[in-house]
DNA sequence: ACGAATCAATTACTTTTATTCATGAGACGA
DNA sequence: TCGTCTCATGAATAAAAGTAATTGATTCGT
């Protein structure tokens, strides 16, 4: 019978992160003869190694192999729950741990966050754009608390809301034939670079949504990380790429890009933002949507 | 600057069960002495009260009350890790945690659990079939292992297989008119008593595909727990129901009840297993998978 | 409205646990 | 082969967690 401390955990993680009993000790504050006590105390308890001893090195076994992927959830967890604590005793409002899924969402992102913070100066803001199980998988697992997502979930335990309705657009260099014209079928980009960001192509809309269903595919397909590179690229003409028409608008003071309608109809687009519905509750999250929705409503009126 | 400790959670978690200190410290095997000092010396390091003191007795506070849904989240996890640790330490494979979302999914799953349990002597399965947020929250939240639904989700992090088809059709009683007949019609069913699980209507396929799409309600909607009773139910005439084709082919022995097609076509539906993609190496999980497709495969060849 | 019962808090004390210090044994590289 | 690095160990100590006994307040039953 063995009990899983807040130690155990730290120490996994530790000596995962330094590979030795002694650097762990030392970022834990403590020395290797406590953590050596502390370790063998529980392998003691558990019946079984936490890591192989080979020479003087320590190589997890397979147990120590899941005790640190429970480390690296939980622990996390934890801390945060710390800091939110803490944020109660000081009267603060916590921190809104914002997920993204969308690479140009970030732009849209920052508008909505600019009048949020000073409107909320006790809250504050983190992004973040990896996870491991992705966006949903991130909400539930607690590592975020608002996703932005152009794919919602109507779930269990899960709500979304519209705050962004935009078309996705073609963007074309100065040369391109394409410029100009009213719009483009998928059988025209089968001559095309195309650049995107990287993401897995199922959740490419203009794959899902444009050329899948049409059995087309461009003839190269270029990843680019930033918008800027990426527009900079379409503007020297080595490829199109499918972006958000205010976007490539915004941005076309900089760069001599144009966008050109995917389809006749056009390519119409949502964000949505995510949340638990455990979650409802709390005030700041709660006027973070309506920021954004107030936005959209502005948008409206143009 | 506080560190919350596993017997924090406890403690926490135990005072909400039970409503007070003392029986909280009984619980955890602890003087109520033990348990306020412990409670005095955490509310000074976080600087602000977990609970009220209201007479005698304790109303949490907007902190305790998060530290209690904290608990309730990290505590189970913590539980089950060592459960799985133990496991590992007995040279025993672990348990299997499944979810079921769907009802008569029920005696499918009791036709690959008996002989997955005799391949698998040293694998405990435990079927839950409640969930704060949905199967899919349960699989992130690592409430279950694997989830059986009629509804996947193909998002990074999981990953769902069909295992099962059936054709969902309408179970209807000796003296029922529309008995014998080849299909049924939604209009068909305006007039009748509909009888269901206790489920939301939004999750009811008799709904979502065949009623709600031809703005169709039945007379009376009436709900009922167990398949059994269920078909006590629509065999004495009190109304229809819809089900799986192989249940009520299998229950047609011991009630005088009868299938008839949903539409012309049928409905078709299948059943997923969905486990987090991260367990695709814990062979006893994969081993479940392949014998529930192995159980698909047999059927088809009958 | 009174007395018994129950509950949390506190103080002083004890026990248990965690940590350190000093040291040893084995592995590794120069 | 020596110096240095590793983890392990035992005894000593510091720190923490726990208990017992008591108090004061509140609640409940009669």
């Amino acid at each position: 019978m063995a009990t899983l401390e807040r130690i155990h955990l730290e120490i996994v993680r530790a000596v995962a992160q330094h590979g030795s009993l002694t650097a762990a000790a030392e970022r834990l504050h403590l020395t290797q003869s406590a953590l050596s006590h502390t370790v063998r105390k529980l392998e003691d308890q558990l019946g079984l190694a936490i890591w192989y001893r080979e020479g003087r090195s320590l190589r997890p076994t397979q147990a120590g192999e899941y005790l640190l992927t429970v480390s690296n959830r939980l622990l996390p967890q934890l801390i945060h729950a710390e800091d939110r604590l803490q944020q109660f005793a000081q009267g603060e409002r916590g921190n809104l741990r914002i997920g993204m899924e969308c690479h140009p969402c970030y732009q849209w992102l920052l508008k909505i966050v600019s009048p949020y913070l000073a409107e909320w100066p006790d809250v504050d803001v983190d992004v973040k754009q990896k996870f491991q199980f992705g966006g949903i998988g991130a909400l539930f697992g607690y590592e975020i608390d608002m996703l932005v997502t152009p794919d919602p979930l109507y779930k269990t335990g899960l709500t979304f809301v519209p705050v962004f309705d935009y078309e996705q657009v073609l963007v074309v260099g100065p040369q391109h034939p394409l410029r100009g014209t009213k719009y483009v079928l998928p059988k025209q980009l089968s001559d095309e670079t195309l650049i995107t960001y990287p993401v897995a192509i199922e959740r490419l809309d203009i794959y899902n949504l444009f050329l899948t269903p049409e059995s087309i595919a461009p003839k190269r397909h270029k990843i680019i990380e930033t918008t800027d590179i990426m527009l900079q690229m379409v503007a020297s003409g080595r490829g199109v790429a499918a972006l958000p028409r205010w976007l490539v608008e915004e941005q076309s003071i900089r760069f001599d890009v144009a966008p050109v309608k995917l389809g006749p109809r056009g390519m119409a687009k949502q964000i949505f933002l995510g949340f638990r519905e455990a979650d409802v509750g709390i005030d700041y999250l709660r006027a973070f949507v309506d920021q954004a929705r107030t936005h959209r409503d502005n948008l409206r009126y143009l």
